[in-house]
DNA sequence: GAGACGTGGCC
DNA sequence: TGGCCAAGTCT
């Protein structure tokens, strides 16, 4: 009897069918999965989504689609509109970079979305997720979609681990590559439907293993779900006090404007003056705030 | 590749 | 109560 010369890769159960199925159960109705949405609309809800979560993200995508429907009317959009819209999502540099994202769009793409992953990864704003995020739910197509969802998923289902690893490697996104069903339709919805199973069960905190349909051959549940090996890995974020805030705060003084602002009347920002003279000098650095010159002196507004 | 970059809700 | 987390990108 011939013996195998090496011994079997351990029995993985393939994940994409249990949760494509439980997916056609569970899918939330998004808007940016309505059967009318856009490749811009798309586009939009997954800059949005970056760090933002779907709840907050929601009521603003559709004032924005309602406002802007097409790259070329954001393009056109004053950028004081275009940061008042963005209102409190947060990283208000994501709406500074789609708004010349639009203008790229309207430029070098005849005003649409492309659906190929290296000129989406050109486009301001979009990264390796969010490439193939549109290049699969705006288009229908096959793409490695390897978000923070994806990669919880795959680390407990496969790996047997609570989280995976601080940073993806080549070979983390060769493993998911390897799990993308080959044709178009199948691999776009595993994409989906493996986010959603991250955001819906397989959840960073309390996942909710009774309700995921891969429990039967998830090896972190069969191993009795071990703690984290990488506890406390993650340094903690930055809070009171800290540029991030200030900025903010500068940020949210101007959004609520209607004229510029004095310099003295930053203050009510942020009380220590040589750190929010830095966070102004930063944030118009990054365009997100304009200094213009006065009567009365240097006087800040949002970027026309 | 580590660090910067907003905001708010949850357990 | 407050640390942790949310569909990342850029430098």
């Amino acid at each position: 009897m011939p013996t195998p010369a090496a011994p079997p890769p351990a029995p993985v159960v393939d994940p994409v069918a249990p949760v494509l199925a439980w997916y056609d159960e569970h899918a939330r109705e998004l808007p940016w999965r309505a059967p009318d949405r856009t490749p811009w609309g798309v586009l939009v809800s997954e800059v949005m989504l970056q760090q933002t979560p779907v709840a907050r993200v929601e009521p603003a995508w559709r004032a924005w689609l309602e406002r802007w429907p097409t790259p070329a009317d954001l393009a056109a959009a004053p950028t004081s509109d275009v940061l008042r819209a963005w209102d409190r999502l947060g990283y208000p540099r994501r709406a500074l970079r789609l708004q010349e994202c639009a203008r790229v769009l309207v430029e070098r793409h005849g005003g649409h979305v492309p659906d190929d992953e290296a000129a989406l990864l050109t486009l301001p704003g979009i990264g390796a997720y969010t490439a193939a995020a549109v290049r699969a739910f705006a288009f229908g197509r096959r793409a490695v979609v390897l978000d923070t969802n994806v990669r919880r998923v795959l680390a407990r289902a496969v790996d047997g681990v609570a989280l995976p690893a601080p940073a993806q490697t080549v070979a983390e996104v060769a493993r998911a590559a390897a799990l993308v069903p080959a044709d178009d339709a199948t691999a776009a919805r595993w994409a989906q439907a493996s986010m959603e199973l991250g955001a819906l069960v397989c959840t960073a905190r309390a996942p909710r293993c009774p309700q995921c349909p891969l429990a039967s051959s998830c090896r972190w549940l069969a191993a009795g779900r071990p703690d984290d090996a990488h506890a406390h890995r993650r340094r903690a974020q930055p809070w009171a006090g800290t540029d991030r805030q200030v900025r903010g705060r500068v940020m949210a003084l101007l959004r609520g404007a209607p004229e510029p602002v004095p310099a003295a009347a930053l203050s009510d920002a942020w009380p220590d003056t040589a750190q929010r003279d830095r966070c102004v000098r930063s944030l118009v650095a990054d365009g997100l705030v304009a200094e213009l010159d006065t009567p009365d002196g240097p006087a800040y507004a949002l970027p026309a």
